[in-house]
RNA sequence: GCCCCCAUCGUCUAGCGGCCUAGGACACCGCCCUUUCAAGGCGGCGGCACGGGUUCGAAUCCCGUUGGGGGCACCA
């Protein structure tokens, strides 16, 4: 059962427009469709709209279902996977859309339309302010020698809707009843001058044919929904047989403005890139718009397809807070177990140059030992680079960062440095447990120091940061000979 | 200009006429824990845009104002 009370199959479609990266409104639209699809037991199809030529590229349409892929929205009809009311890319479907403009140009729903975009714009221009907008009528009923005359001087028509006189009322899912006058709807463009369809044409004819029962997109399309159902309408669907529309509100940038690459940083391949994990990034986008209820926040995907719901969906837009983002990305880490955490962060510990791919049996020791001591210390995933650098350079390519050798490693440091290379120097036991014994004695019952001085100076010197995993178990996997070099390294490199 | 949509802390939200002196999360600020940094725990700051109604009772319903967003393409 569906939320408008229908019963049978729902067929929920997401239709991208390849004509850039997938952005994150894009996304956000995807995954209410996919879970709405998945809620109510229906079939996510996957359609894209690319009957733009000059600004469709293939490589969008790969980047596309790569990025649907990573997140996890699995479509089940597809331009891939196919199924029966293929094909699924527009551009294939090319014949089916002139076939229906001829079919609206011969019931007269339809008529060609000789005026060139700048003679409309002219004309509306000319009206003034007086709220006269869209398409003015001009060649809603041409005489047979008006025609030949515009024919004769090589104009080559559009196929233009008739909008019949009225009104069209429409049941949103999400925002209610919706009246547009269609006075305010003006004859719209099917088909350009050489034939090929606009998305008004392609996207109503697609989600008739498709069986679509349920069109969930952003609310930008709104207004154009009363089009879509004089589509309908001249194909000759009946009432009861048009999808049902629910339209989304936008996400916004942190301005508050429309999401552009001002605002933020809309596209998710960046994201990805960035060591978000896709799980995060799905739960953080299901709060822009949605929320489970009862104060709950954190849920997994499979959580979202087992109760999104479109009656509690907001009507209001959010803005994309990327600092919410990564808190919840942080938690999603944490959740991790520690064998999966490893996984994920050794892709970026690879581009970093830190690994082989794959990584060497001794890199996936290191790197499993310590994955655990960072899990709770970095937001995204390409921060694990930063934070282990220490333990899996080549000893040679060691640096110790410069500003904080500044601040820590003082003329006063070497005493501290001495007596930890000492005391480490003739440990038993190479432990986390045993190295904190040993540095304790030596630096805090020795020379009598609070921990924080004590351990700064070590910290900088083994790890060549003040900010590092805990500072025993890095020095028990660093090793005994690597440590000792490093700490009598910074004590030779000392000022003064 | 015309049409449409929207309005709870800075941000995301819970709330669907009495459980609300409005709850949670992020961010921010304290304190605790502590080998750095995190994580974690405790506490604090902070909101129903405004004005009219309806009602015994309104954040919740209605109208208006203001504010924000979208549309008005041979883009989608």
């Amino acid at each position: 059962m569906t939320e408008d009370g229908r019963t049978g199959t729902v067929r929920v479609r997401f239709a991208p427009s390849p004509t850039g990266d997938l952005h994150v409104g894009n996304v956000r639209t995807g995954l209410y469709d996919w879970a709405y699809a998945r809620r109510t037991g229906g079939t996510f199809v996957l359609r894209l709209e690319d009957t733009d030529q000059s600004r469709v590229e293939q490589a969008y349409i790969d980047s596309a279902m790569d990025t649907l892929r990573w997140l996890g929205l699995n479509w089940d009809e597809g331009p891939d996977v196919g199924g029966p009311y293929g094909p699924y890319l527009q551009s294939e479907r090319l014949d089916i859309y002139a076939d229906w403009a001829a079919r609206f140009l011969a019931s007269g729903a339809a008529y060609h339309c000789y005026c060139t975009t700048e003679e409309v714009a002219q004309r509306r221009a000319a009206a003034g302010s007086t709220g006269v907008s869209g398409y003015d009528g001009h060649c809603r009923s041409l005489t047979p020698d008006q025609v030949a005359a515009y024919q004769a001087e090589g104009r080559r028509p559009v196929v233009r809707m008739r909008m019949p006189a009225g009104q069209t009322t429409f049941t949103d899912l999400i925002r209610g009843e919706v009246t547009f006058d269609h006075e305010h709807v003006p004859d719209f463009v099917l088909t350009r001058a050489d034939g090929s369809p606009l998305y008004t044409l392609a996207v109503a004819v697609d989600d008739v044919l498709m069986k679509i029962t349920h069109v969930v997109r952003g609310e930008d399309l709104l207004s154009s929904t009363p089009r879509q159902i004089a589509v309908y309408r001249a194909m000759g669907v009946a009432e009861a047989d048009f999808p049902v529309f629910a339209h989304l509100p936008y996400v916004l940038g942190s301005d508050g403005q429309r999401l552009s690459k001002r605002n933020g940083v809309v596209s998710v391949k960046w994201y990805r890139d960035e060591g978000f994990l896709p799980e995060a990034f799905c739960n953080y986008l299901a709060l822009l718009g949605w929320s489970p209820g009862e104060d709950r926040e954190s849920f997994t995907l499979a959580e979202m397809a087992a109760e999104f719901d479109l009656s509690r969906v907001n009507k209001n837009s959010a803005r994309f807070d990327v600092r919410k983002l990564e808190s919840i990305n942080g938690d999603k880490i944490r959740e991790l177990a520690p064998a999966d955490f490893a996984a994920r962060i050794t892709p970026f510990l690879h581009q970093a140059g830190l690994v082989a791919d794959p990584p060497t049996a001794g890199q996936a020791r290191l790197i499993a030992a310590a994955a655990p001591l960072i899990q709770t210390r970095i937001p995204t995933l390409a921060q694990a680079p930063r934070m282990l650098a220490f333990l899996l350079v080549d000893e040679s390519d060691f640096t110790v960062d410069p500003q904080d050798a500044g601040k820590v490693l003082t003329p006063g440091a070497a005493k501290v440095l001495q007596a930890a290379e000492a005391a480490l120097a003739s440990l038993e036991t190479w432990d986390a447990a045993a190295i904190e014994e040993a540095l304790r004695g030596a630096l805090i019952d020795g020379l009598g120091l609070k921990p924080r001085t004590a351990f700064a100076p070590v910290y900088v010197a083994v790890t060549g940061r003040k900010v590092a995993p805990p500072l025993f178990q890095s020095i028990e996997l660093l090793g005994r000979d690597r440590t000792l070099a490093r700490l009598s390294q910074a004590t030779a490199g000392l000022p003064g």
